[in-house]
This record gives C-alpha cells, sequence and structure tokens, in this order.
DNA sequence: TCAAGGTTTAGACAAAGTCCAGGAACAGGC
DNA sequence: GCCTGTTCCTGGACTTTGTCTAAACCTTGA
C-alpha cells in the first residue's frame, strides 16, 4: 500500500509510531469529510486487510485526539464522532438522518463573549440542526 | 406530597395523563437546574417512595420531550441530559466535572444566518466548553 | 361486573466504550 | 545475529445507556 507513506510521515510529525493498525486507521479517518464514528472506522479500516480489533481502534482514535490529529465531537445521540478538520468551525446535524456538515468559522460570528468572564474558554462553536433544502 | 398538586396540573395542561411515577418523575426534573441524565432523575424520583422502573423513566422523560415540557439536550458523551427549561439558549459545559451551565440567549448573538440558506433550521445554540474560573 | 385502553414492570437485549492479561512485534545494545 | 525491555495489539469480559417486549396492573365507562 504506497499511498500509506504519506500518513506514515503525518504519524511521525506527531509523534506517534506508525504500525499497520494505526495507518490503516489513519486512512479510514484523516481525510473523511463524514465524521464517522469509532464503529465507522472499524468498518472501513478492516477494508485495507489488516488484522484488527475494536479495541485497538478506540486506543488509536483517542492517541490521535491527544496527539491534536483530530477532534472527538458531541454531536450525536449515544456516540462520538471523529472530526479530522482541527480549525475551529461550527456544525450543522440533519434531523433526516443524522448527516453531520461543517459550517466554515468565518460564516458565522459570535457577539457577546465579554459576558462570559466567569469562563475559560477552550472552544466555542455554533451548533444548528434542521433539514437541509431539497 | 401535597406539593405535587401543582404538576397535576402543569402535567394535563400538556396532555399528558398523571400517575404517581409521571409525578415523582416531573418533582426531579422540572425544576432542575442541574440537566440531569436519565439515571440522575431515576435516583432522585425513586427518594419521592414511589415504586418506579427505569424502563418508565425512559418512556416518560421521552413522553415529556414529545409534549414539549422538556428538552434532550447532546452535551456530554455517551449520555443525553435534559433540560427543563424550552426557552432557547446556549450552554457552557465545565470540562473538569462536566457541569453544564444555561447561557441566557440574549447575552450572546450569531451574525451570518443568512449564510445558511441551505438549511431549514429548527433550533441553533452556542455551544461553550472551558472551566469555570475560581 | 366486565371489557378496553392506558400504564408500569422486570428482564432480555443491543450498542458504545473501557479494561485487562497475555502474547506479538520491535528497537537498541551487545 | 541475539537478548531484553518496551510498546503495541488482541479477544473477551465488563459497564453503561437505552430500547423492547410480554405480562400484569390499574382506570374508566358501559
Amino acid at each position: 500500500m504506497a499511498f500509506m507513506k504519506e500518513y506514515v510521515d503525518i504519524l511521525r510529525q506527531h509523534g506517534i509510531q506508525p504500525t499497520p493498525q494505526r495507518l490503516a486507521i489513519a486512512a479510514a479517518v484523516l481525510h473523511s469529510a463524514e465524521h464517522p464514528t469509532a464503529d465507522d472506522v472499524y468498518e472501513e479500516a478492516r477494508e485495507y486487510s489488516t488484522v484488527l480489533s475494536r479495541a485497538t481502534v478506540y486506543n488509536t482514535l483517542n492517541l490521535f485526539v491527544e496527539k491534536g490529529l483530530l477532534r472527538m465531537q458531541i454531536l450525536k445521540e449515544g456516540t462520538a464522532v471523529f472530526d479530522p478538520n482541527i480549525e475551529r468551525h461550527h456544525h450543522f446535524i440533519d434531523d433526516d438522518d443524522g448527516t453531520i456538515i461543517d459550517i466554515p468559522w468565518g460564516w458565522l460570528s459570535v457577539r457577546g463573549r465579554e459576558r462570559l468572564a466567569e469562563f475559560d474558554i477552550r472552544e466555542m462553536q455554533v451548533v444548528v440542526r434542521g433539514r437541509r433544502k431539497k
């Protein structure tokens, strides 16, 4: 799998030892626009024909989050999703099918932050729910 | 439990037949400022010395949501929380202990909604994460 | 009194995620 | 090359959150 070379570099740059399992997971999640769940990643990474367990998927996704390769987002009921877009941005979630769509940071601006002086803010995002127009 | 009278009226006004279980659950959740989980509600409602099962708590909370008495919010990993504040508002979640705090709608304003023309928006809120200052 | 709805229950089940002990793989030093 | 210690991966047990189902338990009204 020659195209994996790219992921070897990315992992090394983030201080992560590349292994076949981690590369398969990286390939499944890092360029995804679909905000996959851990189970989605498990299914896709297994297609890259590597021996892979569920526990490793969870361990690795958490490692990627810790090392700044991914963000975990709490947007769906019952399950976390992983987002390779680590720039700040907002989210839209479709009520019908749960599809999550990134909204660029610049599209929306939040005024009134100065009223939140009692908090040390780590992140802030607008969460929009509804339906995509057909 | 005379103070339950108040809840009898609230349930009736929302087209819900009052029962001892529903009243215990109403008392546990409707005036809470703590964004309880289903399990929190189960624990508290049982203190009102009613026979009560987990299934009834889930059924009843979902019924309350459907009838507009509560909102379900997806803010914590792994579990839904229930919010008796049905006015629109924003949320702050403390990274340390998971405490959820309501932010009044008027404190923040979101500009740029016109860029979301591709969506039929049902609700929109700002989600802020970080730490409370000591 | 009886039937029909509506309500509650225990327990089975499913899904998401964590934890653990054992084994495999691998890097560095000789 | 060959140890040795560390890192990594695995299956399976376990926990938590939530749903489902069949049976039982009210009410209510005829």
